[in-house]
DNA sequence: TGCCAGGGATTAG
DNA sequence: CTAATCCATGGC
């Protein structure tokens, strides 16, 4: 992984920084991107940003129907709705510890338990916000990780399971880990503007093998 | 024009 | 437990 790691930034250079500004903001575009392309994204960011100003509390003031028109562009309305309140809810009111206090576990089952937050937004959270050590599995590194040889499985959780001990014993600090995180997920972006998951591992000079 | 995107919840088998 | 289906929108 660190291999890996070494690669993407001799190819990309500076690793790519997700604009967000505060939390909150990030749990929002964490949200807003499931299954959801980035350009469709950043124009309900956008939009949530002027008319909340990533204020939780703002946000808890709309209406249903004003929220789900904000963040019609990403995609899945209700449903991101939802999580979002639930997020800026849990953020503000979670009663007892709060996420700073909670272990790693502990963090994860929380983040679990709210609609619309699955294992790779758990973990994307506990990453970037919470400054917890994880990999992500998400559909870019699963592809990464298969080209590179790597035995991954049909879906995030599988893949987590199966490699996440050996990927946590090499001992990667968070940074690194967040690097890793940006440049595949640029990675990824530039192999499909390039033309296909063909061009995936050459474009970034890791593997041969087929997604 | 149909496929699909940095998922997640629910239902069917 | 695994697989299929739905959720919604815009780019290519």
């Amino acid at each position: 992984m660190r291999d890996i790691l070494t690669i993407l930034r001799t190819e990309l250079g500076e690793a790519p920084v997700w604009p967000a500004q505060t939390p909150f903001e990030y749990v929002c575009g964490i949200v807003l991107v499931q299954n959801t392309a980035w350009t469709n994204v950043e124009r309900a960011l956008a939009r949530l940003r002027e008319a909340t100003g990533f204020e939780a509390e703002k946000l808890l003031r709309l209406t249903d129907a004003e929220l789900t028109t904000l963040i019609r562009p990403a995609g899945f309305m209700r449903a991101k709705a939802r999580s979002l309140r639930a997020f800026a809810t849990w953020m503000l009111y979670a009663d007892g510890k709060t996420a700073e206090e909670l272990d790693d576990g502990a963090l994860r089952t929380a983040l679990l338990s709210l609609p619309g937050i699955g294992p790779e937004s758990a973990d994307v959270t506990a990453l970037m916000v919470y400054g917890r050590r994880r990999f992500i599995f998400d559909a870019y590194g699963r592809r990464l990780l298969r080209q590179a040889g790597h035995a991954v499985g049909r879906d995030y959780e599988t893949t987590r399971r199966a490699l996440e001990a050996d990927i946590d014993a090499e001992g990667l600090s968070h940074g690194e880990l967040v690097d890793l995180h940006g440049m595949i997920i640029e990675a990824g972006k530039r192999a499909r503007a390039a033309g296909g998951w063909e061009l995936y591992g050459p474009t970034i000079g890791i593997g041969t093998r087929q997604a």
